[in-house]
Formats: C-alpha cells, structure tokens, sequence
DNA sequence: TGAGGGCATAACCTGGGTTTATGTGCAGTG
DNA sequence: CACTGCACATAAACCCAGGTTATGCCCTCA
C-alpha cells in the first residue's frame, strides 16, 4: 500500500535553524515603530505614534540595525529617513505586519465571548483565508464592532444559525443549506498545482481527469473538505490514486508540492501567493470543474441586518 | 489642479490602535513554538526542538492563551494536540512565521558583506516580492550559501555585473541591457484594480485604455517604475490624467485603493493576495497592454555557474 | 508495581526595553 | 547674533517577561 499517513514534515524541507528564528528577526514592535519611522519621517514622531519615548525608540532602532547589520534610517536634525536598505527591509517589514494584523482580527473574534454583537460561523477555509481580511476591513470601517467566530463543516455553520446562536454564516459548496437563504459572495476552485520545474509544467497537451486520477499525489489527509471534493470530482474516472503523501496541514503540503517531485491539489485560496511568486504552478486539467461558491448565508426570512449587514457589505463580490 | 502629492496616509486608513499591535499579538518565538507543538504534539519535544526547557514552552504556550483568550492546546498525559480554535490560531500563525522567513532571507542577504560566495542585484520589485523566496528555497537547497543582495534600477544592476560586483542580475523591462546575456524567468504586468465596490467591477464593456487615461487614479509618485511603464503606455491615449492621489510606497497605494472610491495600476505581484482575498478586483483593459518581462542577466560570455546556477535554477518558469 | 514520558509549579536569575533627565547639533527668527 | 525649537543621543535606574533548575503529580504500559 503506498499511501502512508505521514504528519511529519517532507523531506526538502528547512532543517530546524540551530539559531530560531525569532532570535533573528527583530520583534513586532521594532517592526511596527520601523513603519512608523517611514510613514511619519522622524524617530520621535514614531514614538508617540507607538506609545512609547523618544529615546526607546532610538534605542530600538538602534538595536535593530545593529541585528540585521545594515543602516536603515539616515539621522538628520531635521528628522529621519529610510536609507536604500531601510525601504527594502521596511516593506519586508510591512508583509510581516499584515500578517499579524490578519492573526490579530482572527484571535480577536475567536475570543470574543457569546455576548459579541455579531456572532459568524465559518467553514475552515473561509475562516483561515479570507475572514481576517475581512474582518480587518469591518474595524477600519466600524471600529465598535466586537465579533466572535466559530469554525467548522458546512452543517456545523447552518445548526448554528438555525439555533440563533450565530448571526451570519459563511459556508463553501454547492448549495445552501435547507432553511438557510444566502447569497454567493465568491468562488473558490481547487487546482492541480506543481512545482515549476515538474514535468507537468511543459506539457503541450491538457492533462485530463483520468491521467490526474492515476498518479500518486501530495493531499490533506482523508476526511478534509478538498479531499472530498477531489474524491467525488474524480470517482468517474477511475478513482484517486493512492496518495503519494498525506499531510494534516494545508501548508505542510505545499512546502512538500514546492520541494517534491508530485504535484498536489490544493484550493485557489490557499495558493494564491505561491501562484504569483511562481513556487508552484497550475495545470490545467482538460474537463475537470472542481469549483464551489462561496456563500454568506442566514436563516431563512431574516435578512442580515446591522453589524451583520455591514460584513456582508464588505464581502459581496459587486453589490 | 487635481493631483496633490500626499505621503501620509489616505482616509478611510485604520486608525493608530491604542494599544499597538505587538501587544495583543504574541511575539514570534511564541508563535513558532506553537508550530512545533502542532507539528511534534508534544510540548517538552517542541521545547527542545525550540532550544528551550519545557517548564518555559509551557508557560509560554499558557500565556500565550491568557493573551488570547482562548484554549489552543489540549494537555494529556501522554501530549499535547491542538484545540479547535488552536488549529485556527496555528494556521494564521504560520503566515506570520512565512512572512518573518522571508523577511530574515532577504535581511540576510542585505546584510551579506562583500566577500558573500553569491552576490546578487536585483530591481526592487523583485527584490521585495520574488527574492525572498527564492532565497528561502535556496537555504533549503544548498544550506551554506551566503547571499548578498544589492537593490536598484535596472541600469544599477547592469553597472554592477559589468563591474564584477554581483554574480547574478534580475531586471524588469521589455530587453536586456547592453553587454548582458538573459534569459527570462517570468513574467509581470500591470493591471488595473479597484474596490470590489467601485462601479468599474460592474461594467459590461470593457474599459478602454482611453477611459482609463482620462480618470483620475491613484498612483505611486512620478518616476517609480510602475509610474514610468504606465506614462509611457498612455502616451498615445492622451497622456495620464492627473492622479487623484500619489502616494510613497505600493502599500499605501493597496490601502488607499481598497478604501477609497478611485482605481489604481499596480504591478500583478505586488496585488496578488488582494486580489485572491478580493480585496481588490482587476479591471481588464481593452487593448493595452501592460506586461514586462522578468528576466535574469549576466556579463555576456559568462553564462552563470556554482551558486548562482543554483539560484537561477530555483527561478526558472520552465527549465 | 515500578519505570518513564509528559505537564505543572515554585523559586530564582537575567537582560532587553522602558522611563526620566540631560546633552548636543542644526535651522529658522526677531 | 543670540534665542528658541526640534530632533536625536547618552546615561542611569527600573521592571518584568521569559529563561533555568528542581521537583511533584498523573497517567500508561510492561
């Protein structure tokens, strides 16, 4: 039997640094006073904007560029500007911000106790990718709102709904739950993805369904929702393959999509990024549909109104 | 006049918190060691994989749920597994430590002295979005590899491979410089983009490049890059209209796009998880094209070997 | 029932980051 | 030409998050 349950991490991966990388890389907080550094044009503005003194922010500054070996602000009486390496680092910097800023909106709901004032629940997928994106747009847009959040399958979404416990719901599939009414806010589409250097990438002619059913590929491990999805798309043509890897986490995968020999199949959301960096490629699969909508729904005749509405707002394709 | 140059940030911007990020978020040697937890299932082998005692990952990872206020492991006595919420927390975690990774590649790079084995110029585009990547990649490959990067204008980088200070070029742009041999290893193009609520995302013609030209955008300053290809390719459909704002750095371009009610031209990799997230959508354009080539160079005659093989092999779209 | 793996608690230590207080350099101004 | 304002640097004292060592409890398994 070739498919193994594996959960460890795939052969080419990064070894464990001898040195962790938290040791390496300076702290959120010298990272957020560096932007402010560049968005305000002096140390001492970029204190008060952080809630901290003058001289701790010259001090980390400082610590900071003694770290990474580089000057990366240019001192002048008159105020401070990013030097040549300073912008380079800042906008690194800046990815790493908005990271945490997406895992702060996530955490933030998550906490949020019963008595938030909109309740959401989410499949996996929506909630991991694009609720904190989301949920970052609804603090700048109505910075009262206190939200909580529930994840799970698209049954877990609509029992909560139907017992009042949740405000708004956001579900993948194909269609909506009964005694739900919902809309499609967006579509999601899982895809054959490959590494750039894998055979597939040169092929003239499409790969069809049948020729993706027979191999061995990298996948989530049975029981995940692309899993079933890939399962039933491909029970016509033969069947899936034994899988050459199961991994339990969406990322464990593509790190092994990226360094392996074997092509994956993953959702459009989870590889958005390593699509434009060009670590993995899609290939397309000639008559094989793999797409589901993304829908908001609610129970049937209440249409979501207040801080439920103002989050629907915000993730409608086109009004 | 319409086009007033503004370095601060747009309206609709999320205000200063009050308490900074870095406080409601856990550093990044907590988040790391959350990793580990979810990879290895055991607080005491993730301390150790961490270079820590278990006493200390265990009061990390429970302040870290003090923090949040939420459970994230589930302690037993023969482990520990992540919680419901704790798989959530871990996913947007891992964001948060990819984009640290990238950050300390490309920051070691920077720092890199000259006596570097691989010396490395490069546009800024692909300096801040591919570079990092690729540099993590080539940790994976080849683990000694010192790097050093050097950032610039396309003609910056052809002066420094001419002059045997870099071993390996990436430029942007439509030909090779002179005295370089290239080979092109991907592909970028502007698009246009805006709000998912801007009446542009609901049109049923399509937009032409005279329309885009005649409204006011909002833009990176004259002289960027981006600015340049995009006055250039507007030349012939009445020149650029006066930019409704222009603003200092790509990011603020994405925040100001997403929050006000104008457009934007931005380059695709610098949009990609926008546009993914729907947080922007790209508005097509008829007739006008936009693309540039990726390519990377070298002194001609000196077709790239050793490290830089390496590299170049990593960045290839097709080898 | 003894051994071992796994987590929690306690007591103590350390260092990075903070604050307050003060000094230096430059620019614009009456 | 001093004077004032602003920006950054330095110094000294403090604080606490996170680390370590030592130890105990709990559960499982041979």
């Amino acid at each position: 039997m070739a498919g193994r349950a594996v959960t460890g991490t795939p052969g080419g991966r990064t070894p464990e640094p001898a040195v962790p990388l938290s040791h390496r890389v300076p702290d959120l907080g010298a990272l957020e006073l560096l932007l402010a550094v560049a968005r305000l044009g002096s140390l001492g503005r970029a204190a008060r904007a952080t809630g901290i003194t003058q001289p701790a922010a010259s001090s980390r500054i400082r610590s900071m560029e003694r770290q990474l070996g580089v000057a990366l602000v240019e001192r002048s009486p008159r105020g401070s500007r990013l030097t040549d390496a300073g912008a380079l680092v800042t906008d690194w910097a800046r990815r790493v911000v908005e990271a945490a800023e997406a895992f702060d909106a996530g955490a933030q709901a998550l906490r949020g106790r019963r008595d938030s004032r909109l309740r959401v629940a989410a499949s996996m997928t929506i909630a991991e990718y694009l609720l904190p994106g989301w949920l970052i747009a609804l603090r700048a847009q109505r910075p009262g709102t206190a939200v909580s959040l529930l994840a799970g399958n698209s049954s877990a979404v609509a029992e909560r709904l139907l017992a009042g416990e949740a405000d708004l719901g956001f579900v993948e599939g194909l269609e909506v739950p009964a005694g739900l009414d919902g809309t499609v806010i967006g579509h999601d589409r899982l895809i054959v993805v490959a590494a750039p250097s894998h055979p597939w990438t040169r092929r003239r002619t499409e790969l069809t369904a049948g020729e993706l059913a027979a191999t061995p590929l990298i996948l989530r491990e049975r029981g995940s929702g692309t899993r079933q999805v890939l399962d039933a798309a491909l029970a016509r043509h033969g069947g899936l393959a034994d899988p050459l890897l199961e991994l339990s986490s969406t990322t464990a995968v593509k790190a092994a999509a990226v360094s392996e020999a074997a092509p994956s199949v993953l959702s459009e959301l989870a590889v958005g990024e390593e699509l434009t960096a060009r670590r993995l490629v899609e290939i397309p699969v000639h008559g094989l549909r793999l797409g589901r909508d993304l829908r908001a729904v609610w129970p049937s005749g209440q249409r979501p109104a207040g801080p439920a509405r103002d989050l629907l707002g915000l993730t409608r394709r086109a009004p």
